[in-house]
RNA sequence: UGGGCCGUCGUCUAAUGGUAGGACCCUGGCCUUUGACGCCAGUAGUGGAGGUUCGAGCCCUCCCGGCCCAGCCA
C-alpha cells in the first residue's frame, strides 16, 4: 500500500528552491539571509521571516546567514542588535559564524558606486529634497531629468569624493542612479544612491559621512554573500527591477529575488513605528511588555520558540493579503503547553471554604498528578486541611440550569482530594457571598466514591492555611477590534486600545510547591489557563506569574447565551 | 487615472486541466478527577461574465474588488 507515502506539499518558495536543487542552480546550493534592520525589537512577523529562511536553509542543507541592514545611522542602535541576536537564537536558529553587517560592505559598496559613475551610470545631483520630489513626477506622470544628470564622470567623481571626505553638507547633494525618469515604477526613476549623513553610526563610527541608500545596498549585500534566494515581502517587488539593473550594471553575482506576503495578525499591530510609539508614549511598559507581538513580549509572557515556530509553519507562505486570526497564534501555545506545562492549582479570586465536620488541627497530602499527557512528569503532595479557598466562579447560590459547579445542596469533588457538599452560605450586612460552609464526605479520599455516585464538576482548591498569595497578571488583547489600524473613520489605532489588556492580581491563593516556582518556567493553572514564572520581577520565594493564555472554556461560552 | 502584485469555507491554506482537502474558529455528540486535552460528526468556499476543452479553482479575454509605490526610511 502507498496510504503511508505522505503528501508534503510544499509552498512557492519551496517549490522554486527544490526546483532549483534539481536542475543545479548554483550547484545545488541554497543560502538565505534574514536581513533585519536594528531600529526596533522582532516581532511575530519577523519570526514568519526567520523560520522562512532559516528553516529553508535548514531543510535543504543551505546556510542562512543573519545580517544587519545598518545604512541609517540616525535610527539604528546596539540596543536593537542585541535583543534581534537574542531573539533569533531564543527562535531555535544559529548562524555559526556568519553575522554580517551591512556596515561591513560600506568600503565595497562604495567601490561599486565609483564603477557606475565611471560607466556614466550615476550621478551627482545637487537640487534640494524638494526639488527632487517636484522632478520626480507622480504616480500617473513621468518624471523629469535633473539638470545635473549630465555631469561628467570626472565631476561626479570629484564631487562624490568631496561628499564622502566630509566637504559637503548634508543635503547638498545626493549620488543617483541614471536609469529612467520616465518610468511607469517610480523606483527606477533615477533612485539615490547616497547620502550625505553627518551622524555617528553604532559600528563605523565616525569614519563615513556618507551612507549608502537600502536600494543601493540590499541587493548587493545579497551579492557579495552569493545569497541564492533572497526572500523578502511584497512590498519589494517593486523595487526587484531596480536590484537587478545594479547587479546588472556592476556584473556581479545575482541573487534571486522572491517577494511574499508578510505577516497581519487580528487584534495587535505589526508596525515598527506604532509599536514604537505604543512604548514610546506609555501604553506599554516597554518592547517586551506582555501584550506586545513583539518576540521579547512573546517570550516573557510565556510563548515556547516551539509554539512560534508550529504556528509560522501553520500559516504557510503565500503572495496573497491575508490576516492570521489570534485564536490561531493561542492554539499554537496552547497545544505546545498542554504537553509540557506542569499542572498546579491556583485560586486566583478565592472564597472561603469551611469543611464542617472535618477535624481542626488536620493537614492530609494528597497525591496530585503533574500532567496526566506525561506521566513521566510525576506527582506531588498538595496539602488538604479544614478551610480552603475555591474560585469564586466556582460557586452561585441560584444557579441556571447549565450550572454544574457547587450550589447550596449541592455536591462537587475537590480535585484529587474529597467529594464536599455545600451545606450553608454566609453573606455580609450587604448580601455577598464571604464564605461557604460544606461537609465532606471521608470515604471519597482522592475523589472517588466507593457507591459509584457521580458528580458533574471537579473544582480546583488551595488549603486556606498553606496557601500562598503571589502577583498575578492576567494578559489580554492589546485592542478591541481586529483590525485597530484600518478603522472606517480614519480614527487613531490609540483609540482602540483594550482598557482590559491587563488585570493585576494580588488576593490570590496558590498550592505552597509554587513558592519555590523558579523564573521562567510555564505552569497550567487547571481549569484556568497557561501561566509563566515573569523572568523579571519574580524573586526568590515570591514568584510572580503572567497568564500567558487562557484555556478553552466552554462554560464561558455557554454562560454568555 | 502610471507601474507592480493578489482574489478558494468566517480566518489561513492545499488541489500534474480530472472527486475542491486540511488547520483554526464555530456547532453538535462521545470521553473526562481540568466544562481542559482527546475522539467522532457537522456547517461552510473557487469575486463576476464570457471563451478554450470531453472536462476549468487552474489556461485565455473582459469586468469587479483588494494591496503596494510619489523618503536624502527600510
Amino acid at each position: 500500500m502507498e496510504q503511508d507515502r505522505e503528501k508534503k506539499s510544499l509552498d512557492f518558495i519551496r517549490t522554486i528552491i527544490e526546483e532549483d536543487i534539481k536542475n543545479g542552480k548554483h550547484g545545488g546550493r541554497v543560502a538565505t539571509r534574514f536581513p533585519p534592520e536594528p531600529n526596533g525589537y522582532l516581532h511575530i512577523g519577523h519570526a514568519k521571516s526567520i523560520c522562512l529562511n532559516f528553516g529553508a536553509a535548514r531543510e535543504y542543507g543551505g546556510t542562512c546567514n543573519l545580517r544587519f541592514d545598518d545604512t541609517n545611522p540616525t535610527k539604528e542602535d546596539t540596543e536593537y542588535v542585541q535583543s534581534i541576536i537574542k531573539d533569533v537564537r531564543w527562535l531555535g536558529f544559529e548562524w555559526d559564524d556568519r553575522l554580517y553587517y551591512t556596515s561591513d560592505y560600506f568600503g565595497q559598496l562604495y567601490e561599486y558606486a565609483i564603477k557606475l559613475i565611471e560607466n556614466g551610470k550615476a550621478y551627482v545631483d545637487s537640487l534640494t529634497t524638494e526639488e527632487i520630489r517636484e522632478y520626480r513626477g507622480t504616480l500617473s506622470e513621468p518624471g523629469r531629468e535633473s539638470p545635473y544628470r549630465d555631469r561628467s564622470p570626472e565631476e561626479n567623481l570629484e564631487l562624490f569624493r568631496g561628499m564622502k571626505e566630509g566637504k559637503f553638507g548634508e543635503g547638498e547633494h545626493v549620488l543617483r542612479a541614471k536609469v529612467d525618469m520616465t518610468s511607469g515604477n517610480l523606483n527606477m526613476r533615477d533612485p539615490v544612491m547616497y547620502r550625505i549623513l553627518k551622524q555617528h553610526h553604532h559600528r563605523t563610527g565616525d569614519e563615513w559621512s556618507i551612507y549608502p541608500m537600502y536600494d543601493f545596498a540590499h541587493g548587493q549585500s545579497d551579492s557579495i554573500e552569493e545569497i541564492t534566494h533572497s526572500l523578502c515581502t511584497l512590498e519589494f517587488e517593486d523595487h526587484r527591477p531596480l536590484y537587478d539593473w545594479f547587479i546588472n550594471a556592476l556584473e556581479i553575482y545575482p541573487p534571486r529575488q522572491i517577494e511574499f506576503a508578510k505577516l497581519k495578525l487580528s487584534y495587535t499591530l505589526l508596525s515598527k513605528r506604532k509599536l514604537m510609539q505604543l512604548v514610546s508614549e506609555g501604553h506599554v511598559t516597554g518592547w517586551d511588555d506582555p501584550r506586545m507581538p513583539t518576540i521579547s513580549a512573546l517570550r516573557r509572557r510565556g510563548y515556547t520558540p516551539g509554539s512560534i515556530r508550529n504556528f509560522c509553519d501553520t500559516i504557510g507562505v503565500t503572495k496573497q493579503d491575508s490576516t492570521i486570526d489570534a485564536s490561531l497564534l493561542e492554539h499554537s501555545v496552547r497545544d505546545d503547553l498542554n504537553k509540557t506545562a506542569s499542572r498546579v492549582m491556583a485560586v486566583l479570586n478565592p472564597l472561603k471554604v469551611v469543611i464542617t465536620n472535618y477535624p481542626d488541627d488536620t493537614t492530609e497530602e494528597m497525591d496530585a498528578i503533574n500532567n496526566p499527557e506525561d506521566e513521566s512528569m510525576g506527582t506531588r503532595k498538595v496539602p488538604f486541611s479544614k478551610e480552603l479557598y475555591i474560585e469564586r466562579d466556582d460557586f452561585m447560590e441560584d444557579p441556571p440550569k447549565k450550572f454544574f459547579r457547587l450550589a447550596p445542596g449541592r455536591e462537587v469533588r475537590l480535585r484529587y482530594a474529597y467529594f464536599i457538599t455545600c451545606t450553608e452560605v454566609i453573606k455580609d450586612d450587604e448580601g455577598n457571598v464571604t464564605e461557604l460552609r460544606c461537609t465532606y464526605d471521608p470515604e471519597t479520599k482522592g475523589g472517588n466514591s466507593p457507591d459509584g455516585r457521580k458528580v458533574k464538576a471537579t473544582l480546583h482548591w488551595v488549603s486556606a492555611r498553606h496557601s500562598l498569595s503571589a502577583e498575578v497578571r492576567l494578559y489580554d488583547r492589546l485592542f478591541t477590534e481586529a483590525e485597530p489600524e484600518s478603522d472606517k473613520e480614519g480614527r487613531p489605532f490609540t483609540d482602540f486600545l483594550n482598557p482590559d489588556s491587563l488585570t493585576v492580581l494580588s488576593n490570590t491563593k496558590l498550592e505552597p510547591s509554587l513558592r519555590e516556582a523558579k523564573p521562567g518556567v510555564n505552569y497550567q493553572f487547571e481549569r484556568l489557563g497557561y501561566f509563566y514564572t515573569d523572568p523579571e520581577d519574580s524573586a526568590q520565594g515570591k514568584p510572580v506569574f503572567n497568564r500567558t493564555v487562557t484555556l478553552r472554556d466552554t462554560w464561558a461560552k455557554v454562560r454568555q447565551k
